[in-house]
DNA sequence: GTTAGCACTCGAAGTTGTTGAGTGCTAACA
DNA sequence: TGTTAGCACTCAACAACTTCGAGTGCTAAC
């Protein structure tokens, strides 16, 4: 059976129309409306046609269509597409109030974060994330160690784009000022400009090496610093507007709510979508949708997810999220998350100058 | 109309199988349990008596009764009073396994924090929070300006028991090291051993006066140490556990849920829990529960809240509660909190030496 | 290929009756 | 005077039944 440009409209048209009452949709519905005219009788059998293709499928017998996954991907294949040809469009989009919201409070990288996260939920009503950029392409900037008091050192280290780390380091006596000094000679030199991912247990035999008689001393001061390391490259996730999931029927009954509140709350689930960017068709503007199985975290398997990518710096990019039902207004989402991450970008381009 | 120990001992009653049970409780149950004996009919009498008293109320004709606030307030300052005296049980309460848990992860307060948040809420499958301790009562410990680039110094503060915070301060132009020096000087003598809440813009003005000629380029260097020990002072608020309120019909209707995970997410309105330590009638171990309408925060006044203070260091405090539905385990709860406390106050007790 | 017509399906919503847990009241009892 | 048995009454919850209507698939005619 093939797919016809007639199918495609009345798969739209039945998209739509569920999309917007959330109700199973059928026959007479979309006859009645306008642009393609036909009666009922013949979008019956069109229907049965695409719920033999798998597009569409029956809640029950005497019920109209609802979309299936496949329906929604073909859906949404078929807007993103559109939307890469009205691209000149966009300059169009006025500059909402957000965006003050948004720099009123850039100081800090993660507060900014988190609000992304918070404005993101409240204009689309739905579960959002934000993943923190990922470091470990970013060059250690800075690097300190300081004598706090007899026992406990303060390493601090500035990465990339004024991230900032610290760790204690317990020490077992106070280190002379003018080791401290050549201590952070050392540590600056071996670690300044270099990358994140670079700094690894080897390097730090290196150091430790370099170091010479006070290898030993110093073994947890080493340790110390690539654990401040490690912890700077986790990438964190922000999220908000979990109580947004309970709006929508069809993913607000106890267990499945309760369950992906859970995900939202734990976070560490949610590095799924950090990792993939070659997976997922609509690849365009960074922004990827994943419909219902296609999420890579099971829980959210009743879900569609929609992600897009933001630049902190050359090669440091971080994710911004919607968590929602598969009944997603795809098109209101895909056009915030684009002039959300354009503005991330703009933000984060003139705080570099 | 007098409140004798015969009503006493069937409002508990009433309680204690409302609580397990969830259901209206009716005479004839009672009149069953062992204890007292007497006719369903005598007890009847009873009912209508404390229903008159306000203590117990009836859903509808033809129904159990529940308990009123007033009822629940009752049974739990007599829970408390009994606590009181039965204290030297407690030396007999095991060790669980969250204290490895627990344990595993003390390097970070903010971390551990988390960490117990999530073990109580995993326990007792209430939605829970904690503060994070007021830091106003810390002295500050260090405090030292460092020069990451041409543009940029960072300013690093450790307060009390080794919070770190961390401010960057855009300034015009490089300052000589010998400079940063004596800045570095100047800003220890004023602050080391200085209570956070002591420092103020008055200080700040103190400071600036003595910096001399440098004051107007050192503007904002001072600026953002204020702000960063203002920071410092505000209070976090970890929780987790939202998904449990699902658990409980009477707070799982959508929009009573959605409120309620919106405050938790919010976190803000929770800090009305950190400063009133005199409201609240059951102040024993420092512990203090939060019946329906006596709750601070009108969004929670369908749950109960209870909230236990844990001690960071001598005068710095902080909370963990629980948010649960007002038909909530007080007994369970209150034991899990004191153990809970006792343990935290053990590990920073021994953290410290 | 399209459409009108028709019999059929089946969930949703409304109606009705039944059940049973629970009540309040009264009268008798200890 | 407090306690209890007995009884009529109430009312949510449940189940059985009906009705309604939106929707279907199929067939025959255009």
């Amino acid at each position: 059976m093939e797919l016809d440009e007639r199918k495609v409209k009345i798969l739209q048209a039945i998209i739509k129309t569920y999309l917007e009452t959330g109700e199973p949709v059928g026959s007479r519905t979309i006859s009645k409306m306008e642009g393609l005219n036909l009666s009922s009788a013949t979008i019956r059998n069109e229907m049965a046609d695409l719920e033999e293709m798998g597009y569409i499928l029956q809640p029950h017998t005497s019920a109209g269509r609802i979309p299936s996954d496949a329906g929604y991907r073909l859906y949404v294949d078929q807007m993103m597409a559109e939307k890469a040809l009205e691209r000149e469009e966009r300059a169009l989009v006025p500059k909402d109030d957000e965006h003050e919201k948004l720099l009123a409070k850039v100081d800090r990288l993660e507060t900014l974060l988190q609000q992304v996260a918070k404005v993101l939920a409240y204009n689309t009503n739905y579960a959002t994330m934000v993943t923190g950029p990922n470091y470990k392409n970013t060059n250690v900037k800075f690097v300190q160690l300081s004598q706090v008091d007899d026992t406990q050192l303060l390493a601090v280290i500035v990465v990339g784009s004024n991230v900032i780390k610290n760790k204690m380091i317990d020490v077992d006596e106070r280190i002379p000022n003018d080791e401290l000094l050549k201590l952070n000679v050392l540590l600056n030199t071996f670690l300044t400009g270099v990358s994140v991912k670079e700094i690894d247990l080897e390097l730090i035999q290196t150091m430790k090496q370099q170091a010479g008689i006070y290898a030993d001393i110093l073994e947890h001061i080493f340790d110390g610093i690539l654990d401040a390391v490690r912890q700077a490259s986790e990438t964190e996730v922000y999220t908000s507007g979990a109580n947004n999931i309970l709006k929508y029927p069809e993913l607000g009954d106890m267990n499945k709510a309760g369950e992906l509140l859970e995900v939202l709350e734990e976070k560490k689930a949610l590095n799924h979508f950090i990792a993939d960017d070659d997976s997922g068709v609509s690849n365009q503007y960074g922004i990827q949708v994943y419909i219902g199985d296609e999420t890579p975290v099971e829980t959210l398997n009743d879900c569609s997810v929609v992600t897009a990518t933001y630049e902190l710096e050359e090669g440091v990019r971080g994710k911004i999220g919607i968590i929602g039902p598969k009944r997603m207004d795809y098109d209101k989402v895909v056009t915030t998350l684009r002039n959300l991450t354009d503005e991330l970008d703009t933000i984060f381009k003139n705080k570099k100058t």
